[in-house]
RNA sequence: GCCCGAGUGGCGGAAUUGGUAGACGCGCUGCACUCAAAAUGCAGUGGCUUUCGGGCCAUGCGGGUUCGAGUCCCGCCUUGGGCACCA
């Protein structure tokens, strides 16, 4: 196969599409992509996020980060690793639901379709995934054990139901997600929004907190990644505080805080209007009141409930007191919709002085008002224009008077337990994680009601609990799920009395599919389990994970707690699912997201057809760094396709007429590298620029390069270029593909060069560069310094200091 | 408001982590090839200035540390993303 000499001019031209299709074709006939997962020595597992398969296809966006996963899955490989790639759908939800609903279609129909078209482009990209085990979130094989998911946790009482506040859309009959609230309205039909209370089901994952923060320490993700979780769990140190009810018997209020050292500038308290402890402290004369105000409340959605940051804030008065257990003096207790049922005890002590939220509650009900903290210069007394929310000591704090207020945190708790008046407490802003959907297109909630048994777990022989297929999937306005209308499904006897029950008719959270995919797609030909335990054992957890940071709370978390829970119970061996996860960055286009609103999407499938997958897929990668994400412009690509032009050109016309170019090599041995190293870290904006930077050596003044130079460079553009790299390794005369070679290796003698340019400056300016050894010595460098006319006449006066890097600069100060 | 991140030529972006700022690519200019154009190849390309040797200015703005700062410190400005009455 080795060209001979001279070359003729006319080779064949490089035909992406054709080439593209014929090694897309030939992987599939060869399995290239297959791992043996049974027997692979050096296993690696390299996870994309799966896709939502959307009408409208695959995304720009969605290219890219498969694009970059792909590339490390293929650069792994090259290392001699056996790379699984799997790749599937994650169809369920509201999405499809509601598009269903638009379209006048029903999903069952609409997604096998939506998938179809995913399949037909991930393939053209040409990922190496692994298609034997593409799995679908909406297979019954594959929800089956979702549901037996939910049953290990309500086994282990992790699962429990309990009212709670969601949207409501008065409208679309349907209970809304925040993100689908916009200023209190909803946004799809724009009705305003109610808040409505609902029965749930909930996972505990509360209880993982301290867990699920604590690991963050060690597991190997992208930071902004872990400080996003370390902020939505939101962890805070504090204590519980009883205040004893003036002329009440009844119990304590109690109430979080953060701010045990401010308890002597407590002047009232707060309760949440969905307080329990409500009815019971409001007085007789002030019911009518509290009744009003907790109604008008009710009323607002959830979300502009919790948006009031502008907004005034309202409250009501109890007409009771309690008493300060600091101060034993009686504060009023108000009702206030700034205080949220969900977090901490649905109390709070108002600080005034030392909260902005307090404060300006207190001004606007005309609150007493006292400072119990003070920065060191400034007056005790002087009346407060803002809450002061800064260091300082304490004031007006009977015996801690003077106490640093960062120590009298511990101290005044300290003392007010001594009273039995407080414990320390940790907080999470966290909450517990809601399961339920009232809507159709979902997995069931595995579990039948029966009157005299309660809530009983479908037994797990009986998985999966089919979701019925039904014509009329339409939400209405009562707030149960469309399946409650199904009478032959909804009716089953009990399982544990066989008395005619009720099946559960709320479908579970789509967050729950995905927080266990990758445990599935290495075991998806197993029927009777959700994960075989060797194979479990040989491939996770999972090496490398990479996707957008738009998952990076809620996807990652929940899966992360699925996996403790899993692990908790005996069924895995590890509790954290992601050795290592990388973050990518954003496709942004004139400045801007992507979206159908601003009219700036690009469809790949055009860019594929007119460039190529692999200049497509290659620069997507040189528009900047993977991590951070680039700006898409056509012009650009022209560039990254004329260096695969160069490529196949100098393939087709390499020779191997005597020795290869010695400093051609060289650069070739950097090269290797620096590809190396950067791929590896996904920095391959570098490692691309390195291979055009190789190339314009290899074609300087038109000469036609030694075979040995090219055929390493087909190795390294491989992983971004695939099937350009496939055809001329086998132009080479390989007989298996260009993945079943390795990674070439580079000669460390030839990446150092002996002869350096060591730069010379005086007084920190450059004023030349002399050609010298690599070891040169410092006096030496002096010498061929004073030796440079162009440099000696800034050596103006005697070198009062001489810098010397060796290898690299030398720095006279005169 | 809080938490992350980013500001470098006409443009996308490099810079061994304190040591030649602008790699690589786009665009632009010139030349070669062509009847011509496209494609391709070669050369040039931060700004100002120059006696053509060079000189000065330049990494959002203002200070500082250092022989030396895009990189470190202090104070601002702009911008992207996420969260949001979390007590």
């Amino acid at each position: 196969m080795s060209t001979s000499h001279p070359v003729p001019d006319e080779g064949p031209i490089y035909d992406p599409t054709a080439l593209e299709l014929k090694w897309q074709r030939r992987w599939q006939e060869r399995r290239t992509n297959e791992p043996d997962l049974q027997a692979a020595t050096s296993p690696f597992y390299q996870l994309m996020m799966f896709p939502y398969p959307s009408a409208e296809g695959l995304h720009v966006g969605n290219v890219f980060a498969f694009a970059g996963a792909d590339i490390h899955g293929r650069f792994q490989r090259l290392q001699g690793n056996s790379v699984f790639e799997p790749m599937g759908f994650d169809a369920f939800g509201i999405h499809s639901e509601n598009y269903a609903l638009k379209v006048g279609g029903h999903p069952m129909r609409l997604i096998p379709q939506n998938i179809g078209n995913f399949r037909r482009q991930l393939r053209r990209v040409g990922l190496m995934v692994d298609w034997k085990h593409e799995l679908s979130t909406t297979d019954a094989k594959y929800y089956k054990w979702t549901q037996w998911i939910f049953l290990q946790l309500f086994k282990k009482g992790l699962a429990y139901k309990k009212k709670a506040a969601v949207n409501w859309c008065p409208n679309d009959k349907t209970v809304l997600a925040n993100e689908q609230v916009e200023n209190g309205l909803c946004e799809r039909c724009g009705a305003r929004v109610e808040q409505r209370f609902l029965e749930q089901w909930f996972f505990r994952i509360t209880d993982y907190a301290e867990r699920l923060l604590h690991n963050l320490e060690w597991i190997d993700w992208s930071e902004s990644t872990k400080s996003a979780q370390r902020n939505w769990i939101g962890r805070s140190e504090g204590a519980e505080i009883s205040f004893a009810i003036a002329g009440n018997d009844g119990p304590p209020l109690v109430v979080f805080t953060t701010r045990p050292d401010t308890i002597f500038g407590a002047t009232y308290l707060v309760l949440a209007p969905e307080h329990p402890q409500v009815a019971a402290i409001t007085t007789a004369g002030q019911s009518a009141e509290i009744e009003a105000y907790r109604v008008r409340t009710a009323k607002q959605d959830v979300v502009s409930r919790k948006m009031g940051e502008s907004a005034k804030k309202t409250g009501a008065f109890t007409g009771s007191y309690a008493t300060n257990p600091a101060t034993g003096e009686r504060i009023p207790i108000w009702v206030a919709d700034y205080v949220l049922m969900e977090y901490g005890t649905g109390a709070i002590m108002a600080v005034p002085g030392h909260d902005e939220r307090d404060f300006a509650f207190a001004q606007g009900y005309e609150l007493p008002i006292i400072r119990v903290v003070a920065p060191d210069d400034s007056n005790a007394n002087a009346p407060l224009a803002e809450a002061y929310t800064g260091d300082g000591r304490l004031v007006n704090s009977g015996m801690f008077e003077g106490v640093p207020a960062t120590e009298a945190k511990s101290r005044v708790t300290e003392w007010m337990v001594g009273l039995s008046a407080a414990k320390p407490v940790v907080n999470f802003r966290l909450h517990d994680w809601t399961i339920s959907r009232q809507r159709y297109w979902g997995p069931p909630i595995p579990i039948i009601y029966c009157d005299d048994c309660g809530a009983q777990p479908v037994p797990e022989d009986q998985l999966p609990v089919i979701l019925p297929e039904i014509e009329d999937f339409r939400p209405d306005d009562t707030g149960i799920s469309p399946l409650a209308r199904h009478e032959e499904w909804y009716r089953v006897p009990c399982p544990k009395c066989g008395k005619l029950a009720r099946r559960e008719t709320d479908v579970s959270d789509t967050f729950l599919d995905s927080a266990w995919y990758f445990l599935r797609y290495p075991s998806s030909d197993f029927d009777s389990v959700p994960f075989d335990q060797t194979i479990t054992r040989k491939w996770l957890p999972v090496n490398s994970y990479i996707g957008g940071n738009e998952h990076a709370v809620l996807h990652l978390l929940y899966s992360r707690f699925i996996t403790m829970v899993l692990h908790d119970m005996g069924h895995l061996t590890f509790e954290e699912p992601y050795t290592r996860f990388r973050a990518h960055g954003l496709i942004i286009r004139d400045g801007a997201k992507m979206s159908k609103s601003k009219g700036n999407v690009v469809n790949p499938d055009e860019f594929i057809e007119r460039w190529g997958a692999d200049t497509f897929r290659t620069y997507l990668m040189f528009l900047g760094p993977f991590e951070e994400g680039g700006d898409f412009r056509d012009a650009g690509i022209s560039g990254v396709r004329r260096f695969l032009d160069r490529l196949w050109k100098s393939a087709h016309d390499a020779h191997t007429d005597g020795e290869p170019d010695l400093a051609v090599m060289r650069k070739l041995q950097q090269t290797i590298r620096k590809v190396g190293e950067d791929t590896a870290k996904l920095s391959y904006n570098t490692a691309i620029a390195a291979m055009m930077e190789y190339m314009n050596v290899l074609r300087a003044s038109e000469r036609d390069a030694h075979r040995a130079e090219v055929e390493p460079l087909v190795q390294l553009v491989a992983p971004f270029a695939p099937h350009i790299a496939e055809e001329l390794w086998e132009l080479f005369g390989h007989e298996g593909g260009v993945f079943e070679s390795r990674w070439p290796k580079y000669d460390p003698a030839l990446v150092t060069v002996d002869e350096i340019e060591l730069v010379v400056q005086v007084n920190g300016k450059v004023r030349g560069k002399v050609q010298a050894a690599r070891d040169i010595t410092q006096e030496r460098a002096m010498s061929l310094a004073r030796g440079d006319a162009g440099i000696s006449r800034f050596i103006t006066g005697e070198p009062k200091k001489i810098i010397f890097v060796p290898g690299r600069l030398l720095n006279i100060v005169v």
